[in-house]
DNA sequence: TTCCATGCAAAGGGTTTGCACTCTC
DNA sequence: GAGAGTGCAAACCCTTTGCATGGAA
């Protein structure tokens, strides 16, 4: 039953100590696969712990990556999107909006990776979809 | 012969009214395919034509890539790369270095990309091998 | 003279840092 | 009471903007 593994657990399997911010950072990230950016997850965590600060949430971001609990997307220069599904996928980015969609591993293939050299170890292979909605972005 | 069209020339042909700044800006990025931050093209310009601004860097950055001279690469979260290569292609991106190297689109093949909804318009795919190599960075 | 391009410096926006306070063990 | 976590504000870095100057048509 992993599935019911709870947020405070994710924390704690992967051995950072649970606090109230983290916790609430946690909570409006791991459930579910999201796309959020810093200041996303601050407003959130604010409906719910008023007394967290950019920074706590700044820090707690950098921790749950380097935990491997979210991965950092660079889809826009002007900044960065936290995704929680930790899984291999691919995304679609809609530059109109900003929206970030999950598309699944088995649903596109890379073929032709070149080799690379002695010394040179591969971290990921990133694929971007960008389209265009018209649609209002989100503010 | 159309190798032997100038940087100049490239500018005239898409209706950009030739200074001495953009065009010292145009004969650093076009006349071989590179990727450079704003800041390394301000650096080697300036060993040319010392009187350039950081501002009419970013201008001319910009107004090359409305006139699609150049291509904007979001491979890091830092600073915007500027590519010069404007044929389809991909990029492996070094981590530690920030070096960025072409991959000519024949080599690789992305299959399944998925079906747009009506209103959504495909602007680009972008293939992103992100690789570590332990190598100093460039300062 | 009227634009447009430029340089300079200041402003802007996202992210990081310094530091004092709090809490926990 | 030592160390970690946090909030606040200032600092930072890349990029953009405002404005006055300068040059070209």
């Amino acid at each position: 039953m992993e599935k019911l593994i709870n947020a405070g657990d994710r924390l704690r399997n992967v051995g950072i100590p649970v606090t109230l911010q983290r916790l609430a950072i946690a909570q409006v990230l791991l459930p579910q696969p999201t796309h959020l950016t810093a200041d996303q997850v601050l407003a959130r965590v604010k409906n719910v712990v008023p007394e967290t600060s950019r920074a706590t949430v700044y820090n707690t971001l950098k921790l749950f990556r380097e935990k491997g609990l979210v991965r950092e997307l660079i889809v826009d220069a002007e900044r960065t999107v936290f995704d929680s599904n930790t899984a291999p996928h691919f995304h679609l980015y809609d530059t109109d909006t900003g929206q970030v969609t999950d598309i699944p591993a088995e649903m596109m293939q890379v073929i032709g990776t070149p080799h690379l050299p002695d010394g040179v170890e591969l971290e990921e292979v990133d694929v971007i979809i960008r389209v265009r909605s018209q649609r209002q972005p989100n503010s």
